[in-house]
DNA sequence: GCTGCTTAGGAAATGGATTTCCGCCGCCTT
DNA sequence: AAGGCGGCGGAAATCCATTTCCTAAGCAGC
């Protein structure tokens, strides 16, 4: 495992630049003070008095000096890295990304690097991921996505969520999951009660929607929130479940027209809704003229979609930067709630719904 | 900076799960060895003798203890952290979403952890990010997107250049920069080149493009190989500027449109491909009937835009992969390479190109 | 028999910050 | 005057793997 290679020269091949770094015993060299002293001096969190004579030598010494702590001492005594870890279900979906994007600015903010880890959705990869940042020993994981309700991978993560709060490290969850953790999880139900309630209340009584698998919790969240509109209404609910994919949507799409024909579809998810948009389509079947589709997130670039998609804006990056500062607290201490903070959704009409069409149809079929 | 949590109680939590993980000396002691010796066996690249006897307790002992060297121990006396930082433009953007897909999945298999750096196209944003990463001693990293041709720029990033080679780092780029990096980029020109002579071969003379930043060397690139192409077919080019994002596409095309008539438009990326069709649309212009576009890149999802984007398949997650590889290979010192490796595109040829419309205009506009 | 090399293994230093445990000084009690 | 306490600073242990330097034994060669 030796990492250094071994054939490189110890000539400095560019001149100029001092490669030496200054440490902390430098710093408290020039200070004339120890090491402990130093430390103390530097660390505004530390609470052993030090006078203010002293400390302001020291941090001038640090300043002179252009100190900075050397983060993997650090961490091997604190027992870990500065880096927080974010685990999603795809980087390339705009969801995750978007969230990805929000949380690196806050984490950088406070000094600390994100990595990310996308498990292609698929659990084993997942758990390898957890398991590699356990043994790294990063200060804290953000679950983006959705947990498996499986028990046998249920088990393996709580184990790594175990060893993880064993060595200090934080977890905080952005979507609904069985484990308790700290979340920060976006108003699922009242999201999905609010698109379907603009579809109702645009006339429409045949609305389909189309979810994600069920053993994720977002979609049986955003399916609660959908059935319990339509059972306000007093209007027949019918599901249809495919991958939080473009690919999914359109699938889902495709059976759902094979067996029934809806005036409206709520996608749970836009990225889904994209595919379920290239497939109507496809069909030659117009938005929202002969069907309205609604989707959920509120992803970057819908403006430039056709029809521009009413969906349910979800503060992404807010939800990102939330999860960083929430895992923050709990590892400052300051905040052992394990409770689910939930963040505002929002409507936001756009062209894709419109009323059904003015030929009503007698009655709506329904699924076989 | 004081990072543990004061207030955490020593009183194990969660009992069953023995939360001291076994380090070095345990194996040592188990194997009856020293950890001197512990740590040959365990090191296949370690060229001290170790015989088979010794080598076969360590490791056995090891395994039984499911051992597992620290790697903050391991980052102090190497000077670098497992970890390779990716840095680009945008991580919401397809085409590095893809590439950090492809990147996360070389690194991880190696037991490198991924950090994403995304700067949203600042550059103080990437400077900052950059010195960060070279503070934290990242074993390498991997720029993916071009960097900027201003002096002040290149100034501060030449420097963390030469420190993240100080300490043993390494740097590889994903896209054509000044600096001499070794760098693993896309046939940018030849791509160009390819959807230039296709929309030329369909009879196309009156034929835009719509490139990237001046700044960027991607653009330049693929600049010229539409020049070239045009040149060699005797059309007159006509090229129009914008960022490489979906609304600098739609904007871009606004502009183009406003003081010329193309029957065709190559977009140097997807991203902004996208925005083109949308500002399209939004003008009722019919693609392809009326213009032909092509892209770049071949993000996912294109699948399911309509019309299907012709484009260049960049092989993103290829890429990706082997910036990790080079990366490595560079850490391991058997790479001493400063060269650029082009990886080769494909044109794949969907719906958004077609014969330039029936009733010939007489001759091509141009701007003004 | 002595030197010289090779093979095998160990003791201890190293990397750099944090933290525990102590001691000292001055001041206040009783 | 003896004991106590708060404020301040330091020595040394700690975190854990790697690496440098050494020792010892075994064997070949002169």
């Amino acid at each position: 495992m030796r990492a250094l290679p071994g054939e490189r020269s110890p000539s400095r091949r560019t001149a100029g630049t001092a490669l030496r770094l200054p440490i902390l015993s430098d710093v408290a060299r020039q200070a004339a003070v120890s090491l402990t002293t130093a430390s103390r001096a530097l660390d505004p969190d530390n609470d052993h008095p030090v006078s203010d004579r002293t400390r302001a030598r020291v941090l001038a010494a640090a300043a002179s000096l252009a100190y900075q702590p050397n983060p993997m001492a650090r961490a091997l005594r604190t027992k870990r890295v500065p880096t927080i870890a974010i685990v999603v279900h795809d980087v390339t979906d705009p969801y995750f990304a978007e969230i990805v994007r929000g949380a690196t600015a806050a984490a950088s903010a406070r000094g600390f690097l994100t990595v990310v880890c996308s498990s292609d959705r698929d659990p084993m990869t997942e758990l390898r991921y957890v398991e590699m940042l356990c043994m790294s020993r990063v200060s804290g994981v953000i679950f983006a996505g959705g947990g498996l309700d499986e028990a046998h991978y249920q088990r393996r993560m709580s184990a790594c969520a175990r060893s993880i709060a064993g060595y200090g490290g934080a977890i905080v969850a952005l979507a609904p999951r069985s484990e308790r953790w700290p979340a920060e999880v976006p108003a699922n139900r009242t999201g999905a009660r609010l698109v379907t309630d603009h579809l109702l209340s645009l006339g429409h009584v045949g609305i389909a929607m189309i979810s994600g698998p069920a053993t994720l919790r977002t979609s049986r969240e955003r399916e609660i929130g959908y059935l319990e509109a339509m059972k306000a209404a007093g209007a027949e609910p019918l599901l249809v479940r495919a991958d939080f994919t473009i690919a999914g949507g359109a699938d889902a799409t495709g059976r759902l027209l094979a067996s029934s024909s809806p005036t409206a579809v709520f996608v749970a998810s836009d990225t889904m809704a994209l595919g379920a948009l290239s497939e109507l389509r496809r069909r030659g079947i117009g938005v929202p003229t002969e069907v309205s589709v609604a989707g959920f997130d509120d992803i970057p670039g819908l403006e430039f979609i056709h029809p521009r998609l009413t969906t349910v804006r979800v503060p992404m990056a807010e939800l990102g930067a939330a999860g960083v500062a929430r895992l923050l607290r709990q590892l400052d201490g300051n905040d052992p709630s394990r409770g689910t903070q939930f963040h505002p959704v929002e409507l936001v009409v756009r062209e894709s719904t419109g009323q059904p069409p003015a030929v009503p149809k007698s009655t709506q079929r329904r699924s076989p």
